[in-house]
DNA sequence: TCCTTGTCTACTATCTCTATAAACATAGTA
DNA sequence: TACTATGTTTATAGAGATAGTAGACAAGGA
């Protein structure tokens, strides 16, 4: 029931440019040591999050990426889903699976909706906004490790 | 967020077997035939649910498996835990992880420790004995598909 | 033009998943 | 005893995912 680290990392890199919303753009390197991940690994994450709508980009000097929306506009669920496929456990379970022989009689089947409800309450109710909020509410010169 | 087909066979296997618990032993053809499993990975998953202790074997003719304890005292949660293996999501939730640089200030793992916890009370609060007993309340002449 | 930055394609080592195969051990039965 | 049905164990293998790494290229500002 693991994440993968691309996921892991995914979500770092957005709270990290949450952090910097008003800043302006982050390079790839600055992300990458603030969030301690590989640098050529997180290009690919980058490209991936762009191509996903979640982050812009601009090229040449003084270039870097930023957030494409508000923070509070991302939810971590949209990101998981994105990233790392279906939260469903069993494909079973997602919509429009009609491979069963008979889905109505299999008792696992609910089981599993009933985790992919539970892990979707959760993580589709948690924006990057949110957590930015939890982060400043802490009070100043307290500096969390993403 | 995936489970493995061994796991998903070895609940289905552990299920048949709940449902012939007053039966005696079945062998690992008529349990891959039941559950719809190829044999030699339903070989495989029989001896990782033994040595797990939630089944029992004889060997030779007549031979064949059965449940170790009954089936109401089988929780999905403990087979999961042993077949998948943790439920975490993220390796820094787990108990007594202390990698992170500095635990308590991580956003992220409070998220996976609340995903954690609501899997863990789904899925450790549904014993194979409720399954059946599902099962048999639907009446007679209702057969499922495993 | 030069430097800084993002973009794209390809490559690789390692691991996991999902089986399959063959040789062997055990136990009942003719 | 010989035979057969069963579980046991170990090895192997292809496909795919994971977690990177490398290098050439494109764009934009000074």
């Amino acid at each position: 029931m693991r994440i993968t680290y691309k996921t892991d990392y995914a979500l770092k890199a957005l709270l990290d440019l949450a952090i910097h919303y008003e800043t302006g753009v982050s390079t790839i390197n600055d992300i990458s040591r603030r969030i301690d991940a590989p640098v050529k690994f997180m290009e690919q994450v980058l490209l991936d999050l762009k191509k996903g709508g979640f982050v812009g980009s601009k090229r040449g000097n003084a270039g870097g990426y930023s957030l494409a929306n508000e923070p509070s506009k991302i939810s971590l669920g949209q990101v998981v889903r994105y990233i790392e496929g279906p939260i469903e456990p069993i494909s079973c379970v997602e919509k429009g699976y009609t491979n069963c022989s008979d889905l109505s009689r299999c008792l696992f089947r609910e089981i599993w909706r009933k985790v992919s409800k539970a892990t979707s309450d959760i993580i589709d109710n948690v924006t990057f906004g949110d957590l930015v909020e939890q982060i400043n509410s802490k009070g100043e010169g307290f500096t969390y490790s993403i």
